[in-house]
DNA sequence: TATTATTATCTCATATTCGAGATAATTTAA
DNA sequence: TTAAATTATCTCGAATATGAGATAATAATA
């Protein structure tokens, strides 16, 4: 039951994706963000209206997460919170004009810096890769 | 300028490499250690005795993140910090016996985790996603 | 209808992380 | 030798994350 290595796949996928979390992290600290916000800014961006909930699912954190960094982004006044007619345990959250402003300004910006990180693989490359990691993502 | 799929390898490494992280918090909870926790203890079990710095740069976080998980770690009899002879603005931390029965235990376990989640890998295909990892890493 | 279970959000206490600055020791250079 | 720069660690305060429990509403069931 000899081991290779300490498992080298497993540590590149660590090691890779903490290097680009640590980059985009330094990309939103100049727009006076931290990721989790920029990730709530990107689901309303994206998919406009959004229950808290909807939007705690989209990226994973608890429900008092969600509570705190919605908090923080209404009193910036990027976002709002509108009570849900239907049904009132409900609220939903949208982009305000200024949300949706700042969100014009740093998407452009963000994409350019996510393509730029995986532009050394040509598109087989690419497919390769999105086959390799579903298989693994399948399995844990 | 039209971009495919909001670039699915990043997507998907990133929520891979989440979801491997949450399944390892998970059991490393069973243990009463945080990821951190268990890094620390990873590092001073694989190299032995290191200096605070050291075992830093390899986990990668700040130094005043390092006094509190260590003294978190000594407080529970799990390391030690011995000053350094030669330096005295330097400090080692090594395992303790009962620090390092833990890891005895846990290590084997752990392994098994890692292992398990690239099973469905085989040898060639690990290869391939190592060698597209690091031309990622190298970009980013 | 009344009861129970589930759901959505919020509140609060606690834990973790970081950054800035403090302290203390060592090294370098004048 | 003295002064300045660097290094290693620690202290402290602020920001962020979590989980447990509270609250309130809705849905399911007897």
């Amino acid at each position: 039951m000899e081991r290779k290595c300490s498992n080298l796949p497993f540590l590149l996928l660590m090691q890779t994706s903490k290097a680009i979390h640590e980059r985009i992290k330094e990309e939103m600290t100049k727009n006076k963000l931290t990721i989790t916000e920029f990730s709530v800014l990107e689901v309303l961006y994206q998919k406009g209206k959004q229950t808290i909930q909807q939007v705690g699912n989209c990226i994973l954190i608890s429900s008092g997460s969600m509570t705190y960094v919605i908090d923080k982004l209404e009193q910036r006044g990027l976002l709002g919170r509108t009570a849900c007619p239907d049904d009132r345990r409900v609220i939903h959250v949208t982009l305000t004009y200024d949300g949706n402003e700042l969100m014009n300004e740093i998407m452009p910006k963000y994409y350019e810096l996510v393509d730029d990180m995986f532009d050394s693989l040509n598109s087989d490359e690419a497919e390769i890769l999105i086959q390799l990691l579903k298989k693994v993502r399948n399995k844990v």
